[in-house]
DNA sequence: GGATTGACATCCC
DNA sequence: CGGGATGCCAATC
């Protein structure tokens, strides 16, 4: 019943259209709490290994990977690519093209 | 039930 | 301009 801050934000996560992608902050804020980033950083930690979400659509607010190369950058940067996203110097995005702008 | 965690965001120097 | 420090919030351990 009650949805805990998670199960709002995995459903907002859910709705980022494909070739799009949000900040941390954007979905934070789109749930209610426009200061938990670092919550939905966690979120996406525990969650994605419980169901599959769409974690690569999600990046920093200067519109970058936040990974390091060792953590996982270019798996990102494949997936993304892959929905049609233009990613330069390996971890940069135009938020200005990209960024998912909801009603 | 308190401490820790986290792929942030922002301000400060 | 760039790195460091600080605030923040809720789930997880």
């Amino acid at each position: 019943m009650s949805e805990s801050f998670t199960d709002i934000v995995v459903k907002v996560i859910k709705k980022i259209p494909k070739g799009k992608v949000a900040t941390y902050g954007q979905i934070a804020a789109l749930s209610g709490s426009p200061r938990a980033a670092r919550q939905v950083v966690r979120i996406l930690h525990t969650q994605s290994k419980k169901e599959k979400l769409p974690w690569h659509r999600i990046i920093n607010s200067k519109g970058e990977i936040a990974l390091r190369e060792f953590e996982g950058l270019e798996e990102q940067r494949e997936l993304l690519e892959k929905e049609g996203i233009v990613v330069k110097n390996k971890n940069a995005i135009d938020l200005k093209i990209y960024q998912w702008h909801p009603k």
